[in-house]
DNA sequence: CGCCTTCTTGAATATTATCAAAGAACGTGG
DNA sequence: CCACGTTCTTTGATAATATTCAAGAAGGCG
């Protein structure tokens, strides 16, 4: 394991370099590993924050269930991410975590931040900035649901995940796999499995994208996120007023 | 200025106990005020991110404006906030910042947080968890947004306000004068002021509330959050985890 | 008092949801 | 290899909800 260099260090490599004994913290929090089955639910609202959860392997995602019965899905989690961020402040958990595919999770305990925190600064500066562009990224989402027709709003998840999957595979990646049904994808954008048929088709003729099986294929990505006014939050961190 | 406790002392504080030191770090960020004028422009979306600012005084809020120029409100501020945590991670700003009252900032450089992860990992953890939990309130604001009707989003948005101030004001306060327009507060929830007209009568005739003036008065609030699933996300931190 | 901004109200329109049913894709077991 | 059941997707008709547009009312401020 601690041979391959895995998915959470290269992950946060992108931004800085990690030194040896940050290097050694984080590999911390991948110490342990659990599988889980697809559709397995990792944690529901309300249980007690036990661990955050960095994935090594699969697709999961957060989401919260209204009193009617709805789901609202918060965030989709690929390999390298750090599910759980927004729990640090909450003992029960706010949302429930559920795998849309077999998945390999390293739990690790809050306190496994200690050591960041007291001998690692640039390491939790770091903590900090991604903490900050989840929030970002979440209300580039919201922007999104509440202020776009169906149509944009779908293309703007899809083009999410695929800058998402930029950054740990191949900053040239135009496909995906995609396991989440068109009932997931509406509850990410507030829209239902019927119009989300409906917008992907549209999307699909006007040559915006294909489908390849479950894969979505975009056609000229760029052209579409500056036509939806797309912003790409991965590109970079700004880590000029890290410590050191 | 140093013998009056400050806001955002008295809001971190809540959480925590801050040592001398501490609190000697928290005072370096309010040491410079500027002050500014209802709705002026504190600063925009791709502006250079200079300064975080602490809110001494007055209200303001964060927003992004769409291609066509409809506008989105992501977070309303008041005093003891912290406006620009989210912008952490970036070289240049994702959001406008605006007043909507007179107001007194604290400008400090992102640099300033450096004495606080360097030496202080419980304010830093605390300071993580606020960061988290503004995440949270995103999601909540854009569950509402995209999964509620009208009336129950504005509903929403009045009483996410009241915890707010609840914190620095006064744990039992049921009203509060709203310096937001309904087009604004249309603009936070994804609904135009014509809708947001409406949505308030509704929540007036049905005895929700009562307007004063520009004054919300909220009819038994409490029974409101659990019509409408509301979470208070202010109540408590966890701060089981945080290093010492 | 008059102007400006904000709020209210109603009618017409657009978009998405809901409901229902049929079709496609996939895996399983015979 | 095929039949079957399950899940997912597509399609069309209807209903619900919010938007748009426009006009008038209510306040606040000089």
């Amino acid at each position: 394991m601690a041979s391959e260099p895995s998915c959470l260090v290269k992950n946060l490599s992108q931004y800085i370099d990690l030194d040896e004994s940050e290097e050694e913290i984080v590999a911390t929090l991948e110490r342990d590993e659990r599988e889980f089955d697809n559709k397995q639910v990792v944690r529901s609202r309300g249980d007690r924050v036990e661990h955050l959860h960095a994935v090594k392997t699969g697709w999961l995602f957060t989401s919260t269930t209204l009193p009617d019965g709805r789901r609202q899905i918060i965030r989709v989690y690929v390999p390298g991410d750090v599910i759980g961020l927004c729990d640090l402040g909450y003992r029960f958990a706010t949302h429930d975590i559920t795998c849309c595919t077999d998945a390999v999770l390293c739990p690790f305990p809050k306190t496994a931040l200690r050591p960041a925190l007291s001998d690692a600064p640039r390491l939790t500066a770091l903590l900090l900035s991604l903490t900050a562009r989840e929030q970002v990224m979440t209300v580039d989402m919201q922007r999104a649901s509440s202020r776009m027709n169906a149509r944009d709003r779908v293309l703007y998840l899809l083009l999410q995940m695929l800058s998402r999957l930029r950054v740990t595979i191949d900053e040239n990646l135009d496909r995906y796999d995609l396991p989440l049904n068109q009932t997931q994808l509406g509850d990410a954008i507030g829209l239902t499995n019927v119009s989300v048929s409906k917008a992907i088709g549209e999307l699909e003729r006007t040559g915006c994208l294909s489908r390849e099986g479950t894969t979505i294929v975009l056609n000229e990505p760029a052209a579409s996120m500056r036509k939806i006014d797309f912003s790409d939050r991965y590109e970079h961190v700004d880590t000029s007023w890290f410590p050191d």
